[in-house]
DNA sequence: GCCGTTTTCGGCCCGACTGTTTTCAGTCG
């Protein structure tokens, strides 16, 4: 899969590198496409050419796939070293930069004879930028902004990010299995947290093998520079840039190796005092009499935690904020888990942008044990997205018959069902005859954020028809802040009305602070992955993991229901709605 | 560069916002 994604690599930098040079801008969409293509098949690519299956990718013709072959013989795409001559490729990372294009870096480039990154943050700060005609104060004051999320983001990596880099070293350790007992990522990624520093992985292991697992791991593919290089610990950086820790355990330090290297901080001092104060002490090689220092227990975490008088807090809820209180009373709550999951609610399909058909996304959910899935591709107006009129809707509608002929016996049911786009004035953008006809209504904004979000999502919210409001701040990871929202009122409303909010995987929209204020009024929420392809749909465990931090309960988790108990839900709110209009 | 009951050329990627302008270019989703 490597070679996948590296020629995906190659292509996106070619894309950027012809957008930079003011090519024709089908090709390089083009380009971006067979990028996207690349990284998201999920068989390897030399396996798609030896069967000759290439061939029938829609989006991959023949100049692709020359390319393909050339870098599959050769391991180079002789027209991408062409273009990189001609171009500083260092400077055009900077079109990751929110506020930067390829027209404000060309413009820096022939005006200002910038050729690095380093040059052009440079003449930002400086106010050379400036001087560019063109280009004034607001435009560089923008640029600033867009540098330092851009920077804020690099050093911290998205949650889904930091999954896959765990999961491609978890990978790398299948090689050598025989040499541990153990293996888990700790630190804030096992918290689920929306961003995380760096990787900690532990490893259970006997003494005698932790010479070779250290040096398996410094022999990772991915490692661009070793830091350090030891018995029980080794440090690397990524070639993406990111930090690795390994730390080797024995067995029947565990337990508390993975409480201590969990955290949070905050959390553990918290422990330690109670350890303290019950004349104990803690640390990462178990629990011990303070006076004799007598081990006592540390193989799991469980033992710790009894050891201490306590529950055990689930790593999601490690931040000493009430936790520790509630685990010493024996009341934790009972948080939703991913096998209470039954069914996703906001996916897409080739039918609008989503890579994958419908058919493809049915038979995986129906893989993952779903009993239910909701296909809701865009409406009309986001014509970028192909959305779909009500009669490509009505098309689906057939297909989508067609497979439950297929998958009800077996106990699984696809719902018809939409992201419909909130307009600026609040209306939707499908009428109410085709809205009664879906199983399930997703609404959510996708344009003109300078409007009165909290009305335009309030009004939404009145129709009988929209069970779930779609990423409901706007906000994406990284990249993007949320558009300015009353979400009080979004909550109030959503209370009122019978609407769920959605947790949306891929955005972490809503954090878990919100998730938190959800579970505090009694508001329904949905985990959902709006996957645009297969491989997304099973970020689904990561949308749970951000729902524990927001102490979601299985109660007021959409998806812990069955059919029968989702279709109850629909049916309240438009029961519900339907009688105030008539009264 | 890709695609084709509109098939080997010509359409595909549209609309809005922001900022810099005075009628428009760049960026973004």
């Amino acid at each position: 899969m490597d070679k996948n994604k590296e020629l995906a690599r190659i292509f996106e930098k070619m894309a950027d590198i012809l957008e930079f040079l003011g090519d024709n801008a089908y090709r390089i969409n083009t380009y971006r496409r067979v990028a996207n293509i690349l990284s998201e098949l999920s068989t390897d690519i030399e396996e798609l050419v030896s069967t000759g299956k290439i061939r029938s990718i829609p989006g991959i013709g023949e100049s692709s796939l020359e390319k393909i072959l050339e870098y599959l013989q050769t391991g180079k795409v002789s027209k991408y070293e062409e273009l990189r001559k001609k171009v500083p490729e260092d400077l055009l990372e900077l079109m990751d930069v929110p506020g930067i294009g390829p027209k404000t870096l060309k413009l820096a480039y022939d005006r200002l004879r910038i050729r690095t990154k380093e040059d052009f943050i440079r003449a930002v700060r400086s106010g050379m930028l400036a001087t560019i005609p063109g280009i004034g104060e607001k435009k560089v004051s923008n640029i600033m902004r867009g540098l330092e999320l851009w920077e804020k983001s690099k050093e911290r990596m998205n949650l889904i990010e930091a999954y896959h880099i765990a999961m491609d070293l978890l990978k790398h350790f299948e090689k050598v299995k025989e040499l541990y007992e153990k293996l888990e990522p700790a630190g804030s990624l096992r918290r689920y947290k929306e961003t995380v520093g760096d990787i900690d992985l532990l490893i259970c292991a006997r003494r005698e093998n932790w010479t070779e697992l250290h040096k398996h791991f410094v022999a990772y593919e991915g490692v661009q520079e070793v830091l350090l290089h030891g018995e029980t610990k080794s440090s690397v950086v990524l070639k993406n840039g990111k930090q690795v820790d390994l730390r080797t355990i024995e067995p029947h330090q565990w337990g508390s190796a993975l409480q201590y290297f969990t955290g949070s901080k905050e959390h553990n001092v918290r422990i330690r005092d109670i350890a303290k104060a019950k004349g104990l002490k803690l640390s990462e090689y178990g629990v011990f009499k303070a006076d004799t220092e007598e081990w006592l227990g540390g193989r799991t975490e469980e033992e710790v935690y009894s050891l201490l008088g306590m529950q055990v807090p689930p790593p999601e809820l490690r931040e000493n904020a009430g936790e520790v209180e509630l685990a010493l009373e024996g009341r934790l709550p009972r948080l939703v888990e991913l096998s209470d999951i039954k069914g996703d609610f906001h996916m897409h399909s080739n039918w609008s942008d989503g890579m994958a058909s419908l058919e493809e996304m049915a038979r995986a959910c129906f893989e993952l044990g779903y009993r239910y899935m909701v296909m809701g591709d865009h409406s009309q107006s986001s014509r970028v997205a192909n959305g779909l009129d009500p009669d490509r809707y009505r098309e689906q509608f057939k297909l989508i018959e067609k497979l439950n002929q297929y998958y009800n016996p077996l106990g699984f049911y696809i719902l018809k069902g939409c992201e419909v786009d909130i307009l600026p004035d609040g209306s939707l953008d499908l009428p109410d005859e085709l809205l009664e006809e879906f199983d399930f209504v997703v609404a959510s904004i996708h344009s003109r954020f300078n409007q009165d979000n909290t009305y335009r999502i309030l009004k939404a919210m009145e129709s009988p028809y929209v069970n779930l409001i779609g990423h409901p701040t706007g906000k994406a990871y990284g990249t993007r802040e949320g558009y300015p929202i009353d979400f009080e009122k979004v909550l109030k409303q959503a209370k009122e009305t019978g609407t769920a909010l959605e947790l949306n995987t891929h955005r972490a929209d809503l954090s878990p602070e919100k998730v938190k204020r959800c579970m505090e009024e009694g508001v329904m929420i949905a985990i959902v992955t709006d996957a645009h392809s297969v491989r997304h749909l099973s970020y689904i465990k990561l949308g749970v993991g951000l729902a524990r931090r927001g102490w979601a309960v299985p109660e007021l988790v959409l998806n812990t229901r069955d059919l029968e108990g989702v279709k109850a839900f629909v049916e309240a709110k438009r029961k519900k709605m339907l009688s105030y209009i008539t009264s």
